[in-house]
DNA sequence: ATCATATCGAGTAATAAATCTCGATTTTTG
DNA sequence: CAAAAATCGAGATTTATTACTCGATATGAT
């Protein structure tokens, strides 16, 4: 099973594509599922959904498949995504209120707890039944409510900046949408939420197709489905 | 070089990145960048963004680097981003709310001329310009405006209904922001935005972190400050 | 009970991507 | 004007990821 420091990326980014399926799955009131279920439904290869699968350490029965609940929560703690991080939200523009408003994160184990933004127009606000806060409040704030992550909902041009405060209120984890570098100590872990990586893709497909289908077709893998639905 | 078909998937995905890089050197006045320059913002090796490079076309000189404004050319050029692409955005969300108010899809290529959705309250208002219109009369409307691209931000479980929408309306790419995967026949392209694809990375290193892997995420930049971002 | 079948899981092969090496070229420096 | 330094770009090497193969095993059918 699973040593940390040896999971693939692509991996870890197909895991919640899993998750994805495996709950709509449960919801059609099935007791297990196959890795041939899972791939026929993403497009993938049975065995690669097995491999990653197995970093979980979760084990299957041959030719019945794996137990549902128990999968659903094997990924789920893998990701530790049965546990709650704090985390506060910088940048309450469009985006951010659009996050703020998306009340699900509990389920990939986030708990917003706290918005903080400059703009005297927001802060004092309440957004989704957040509190918005003027970002010099958030070293106390962060301390308070022992909030790991940031989440980074800035324009470009406030980013660094505000990932810098972020850092100095001790926050080890950003996940951050703003297009651009962050310049942070190594100890901090910043991952990129890359809008426009997936545009770029599009686009290029868009004109004249990136990987034609004239061949024994390498099943085509565009990490799976998974994100947020934008809310009901 | 730049053939269509053989355009790595990870470079399409890190473009963008030199994009956001580059068009920060520009406004610090150079006249060009070298790689060296860019895989120090960005962490990563200069051969690959070389490598990278090479497949828009651009060609640098030795001791100097590629001439900025021709390589933003060619970058965008490549992936289309210098033409527009009419799209419409179904579901009115949360996060379509979030993304009709970004007004800088043009710097992407992208035009969103429509919006829909099926809910009343929120037909026929006009989001951030934007005229939000029933769903049924996608069709009429992808006609008139020549909509190419269908930006799809409703909950997982419109997700594949509304993509039947779309392509019942002549559209034939799709950026899907919501966790499904869509069932559609071979010539649609789709792309998924994969947002929790991020967190579930950001998530695992937060416990137990990942190998000590080079990311190709973690961004930075040097001085400057400006444009581009998910807007205040 | 026996057989056919679906599926797991481990191992191996093939493919794709990242990294390294090195000669060539341009600019700057002495 | 020659030498040094930086960087390009092609190709080779290494590493990572995906795809394939096959023996083992649980289930359902005959």
């Amino acid at each position: 099973m699973a040593d940390h420091r040896s999971v693939p990326e692509p991996t870890l980014r197909r895991l919640p594509c899993y998750i994805h399926v495996l709950k709509k799955v449960e919801q059609l009131g099935r007791q297990s599922v196959s890795t041939s279920d899972i791939s026929r439904e993403l497009k993938l290869d049975p065995t690669q959904v097995r491999k990653d699968l197995s970093y979980t350490g979760i084990v299957g029965k041959p030719r019945v498949g794996y137990p549902l609940k128990d999968l659903i929560e094997a990924i789920e703690h893998f990701l530790g995504w049965d546990e709650c991080t704090h985390a506060c939200l910088v940048g309450v523009g469009h985006l951010g209120k659009a996050l703020l408003g998306y009340n699900r994160f509990g389920e990939y184990g986030v708990r917003i707890v706290a918005a903080f933004d400059v703009d005297e127009a927001v802060v004092g606000a309440r957004i989704s039944d957040h509190i918005v806060y003027h970002i010099d409040a958030l070293p106390e704030i962060a301390q308070r409510f022992n909030i790991e992550m940031g989440i980074l909902t800035t324009p470009a041009s406030a980013a660094r900046g505000a990932s810098q405060n972020m850092v100095e209120a001790g926050i080890k984890a950003i996940w951050n949408f703003a297009p651009t570098a962050l310049e942070l100590g190594a100890d901090i872990i910043v991952e990129n939420a890359q809008l426009y990586a997936t545009l770029a893709v599009l686009s290029r497909q868009m004109r004249g197709r990136v990987q034609a289908q004239p061949k024994p077709s390498p099943l085509r893998i565009t990490p799976g489905a998974e994100q947020m639905g934008p809310e009901p």
